[in-house]
DNA sequence: TTTAATTCCCACTTATTCAGTAGGATTATA
DNA sequence: TATAATCCTACTGAATAAGTGGGAATTAAA
């Protein structure tokens, strides 16, 4: 039941875009020394963002990424679907379940369901300008 | 974010016996055959519930596995977790976190937290005598 | 116009976990 | 005493996780 490096580097990913966001293009180089992720790795998980159309891409010398929307409009789900796929626990759940022999009188398959039901209540109402008010929020009960 | 066949046959193993209990005790090659599911990995399974004392063994022949207690007395939870393990989805949070540099200000894993409180919420609050309920429904609904 | 910084693309690697199999020792019943 | 069961430990093959590495294409700045 763990999320893997992926969907979190790119959570990570997206809201150190939101965060230092001045206009200008932000390198992976930059996310990559802040969030401690290696830049090679963030290389190989931002092509799926992209294609998406959730960042956009500048290329050449400073370049780099900028958000294409406003924070608000990112949920988590959004952002951990892209990258982890569908957030159900088992197959027979979810976006397309993958339907078993016993699918219609399985009790068992009723659990999965509520758990889907629940991740996605919770990553569906987070979204990037929740985490950047939670920042702030941590900013000033720790640091100011 | 799979919970593992382990989990998964767990369940299903400790449904069966509270399904087809009649008092004596029931073989891993019945519980197998029904849940179609290999023998010899249910007995891979089982000895964690053994352990736990979830289940009682009894060996020899007519030997086999009965409940050590009643339905009720055991939530999905219980069972998930001695064979998944913690449930949450990452190791930052959950029963014995492991704390990075940057827990205190960490947003993101304000969203774990939340994440692996739904999933616990759910887990905790459905017992085997839930699932017995709910399997009687359906026999109502599709067989009789 | 060259240099340097950057995205883009694709192949490779290493370790771990998943999902079982296999074989035999032990125990108890009929 | 034969048989049916649990118990225990080791092995295996495939997939996934978590990166690393090299180089081509693009563009801003020197």
């Amino acid at each position: 039941m763990k999320i893997s490096t992926k969907g979190r580097y790119a959570l990570r990913l997206m809201l150190d875009l939101a965060t230092y966001n001045t206009g200008e293009p932000i390198s992976l180089k930059d996310v990559a020394k802040r969030q401690q992720i290696s830049d090679k790795y963030l290389e190989q998980i931002i092509p799926s963002l992209n294609r998406a159309g959730y960042v956009r891409s500048v290329r050449g010398a400073q370049g780099g990424y900028l958000l294409a929307k406003e924070p608000k409009e990112y949920t988590v789900g959004m952002i951990l679907r892209l990258t982890e796929g569908d957030l159900a626990p088992v197959n027979c759940v979810g976006e397309n379940p993958v339907s078993c022999d016993y699918s219609e009188n399985c009790a068992v398959a009723k659990v999965w369901s509520r758990i889907n039901d629940a991740v996605n209540q919770v990553v569906d109402n987070i979204t990037l300008a929740d985490l950047l008010d939670w920042q702030s929020d941590y900013v000033d009960q720790y640091i100011i």
